[in-house]
DNA sequence: ATGGTAGAAACTCTA
């Protein structure tokens, strides 16, 4: 099984590129952030001549998270029950008995702002719903853009980024604390290139420079870990004309 | 300290 997220920036503007990398790269599960599109201009028909089903949790210009699939899933829920929030960030089915959630965790803006506080917050409503999710689903896989670097070997500059919005010390800790419910992150499952990053600025030609950071994550409950091959970021599509500043990551399970 | 770019939407916000 092979398990991919793409912050898209733009699902119908991205479509081509989507479509392009699906065809290329036949994942089974895609999990995507970003969408910035409603239910109703989710774009169905694209995807399943593509060979794709999707489900989606949409909203009008922002936010969004959706999950494509050869098979459709079982058991889509929508948001972190136990937390009211107004903006689409999780989603979440059923695969082939593997719970796969797709996440968008909020930007954040700066350290100390009223989106920093909700950003915190909704960390931690996110680590109490998984630690029940797990109970329920040992075959647990949540797949999104996290909006922290975990460590400094995911920041281009530390120094530049020290203290700010995606590194600070209390962004971290919540992001420890999702992982501490038992998840691990697959990209460090496996020996990894050198400033290996998913996330660039569009300004200052921050990606001809790699000055990213590593935000997108696949997290795996230890009964996946231990089926996990492999995990790669592909920078392919960020070089294409008009791309998205996310990369695609790919995971790759042993099951068949 | 600021500004740089992109997307959605609609003359501004979010990232």
């Amino acid at each position: 099984m092979k398990l991919a997220t793409w912050n898209v920036n733009s699902l119908r503007v991205r479509l081509p590129h989507l479509l392009d990398w699906l065809a290329a790269n036949a994942p089974d599960v895609v999990c995507l952030q970003e969408t910035k599109c409603e239910d109703g201009n989710f774009p169905s028909r694209e995807l399943e001549a593509a060979g794709y089903s999707g489900i989606h949790h949409g909203q009008r210009g922002y936010n969004g998270v959706a999950i494509l699939s050869r098979a459709g899933g079982m058991g889509v829920s929508r948001g972190i029950p136990a937390f009211a929030d107004e903006q689409s960030r999780v989603i979440a089915a059923d695969f082939d008995g593997v719970r796969v959630v797709s996440v968008y965790v909020p930007n954040g803006q700066s350290v100390g702002s009223d989106k920093y506080a909700y950003k915190l917050r909704w960390f931690e409503a996110l680590a109490q719903w998984l630690a029940s999710e797990l109970a329920v689903h040992p075959k647990l896989a949540v797949l999104g853009d996290f909006n922290v670097a975990p460590e400094d070997r995911d920041v281009h500059d530390p120094l530049l980024w020290e203290g700010k919005i995606h590194v600070s010390a209390a962004e971290r800790d919540a992001l420890r604390r999702v992982v501490a419910v038992g998840l691990a992150d697959a990209f460090r499952l496996f020996e990894q290139p050198e400033k290996s990053f998913s996330w660039w600025d569009y300004r200052m030609g921050a990606f001809r420079r790699n000055m990213g950071l590593r935000i997108d994550l696949v997290l795996l409950s230890p009964a996946l870990a231990a089926l996990c091959r492999s995990c790669r970021i592909d920078p392919a599509p960020r070089r294409l004309e008009r791309p998205s500043d996310h990369a695609p990551v790919l995971c790759e399970l042993a099951i068949p």
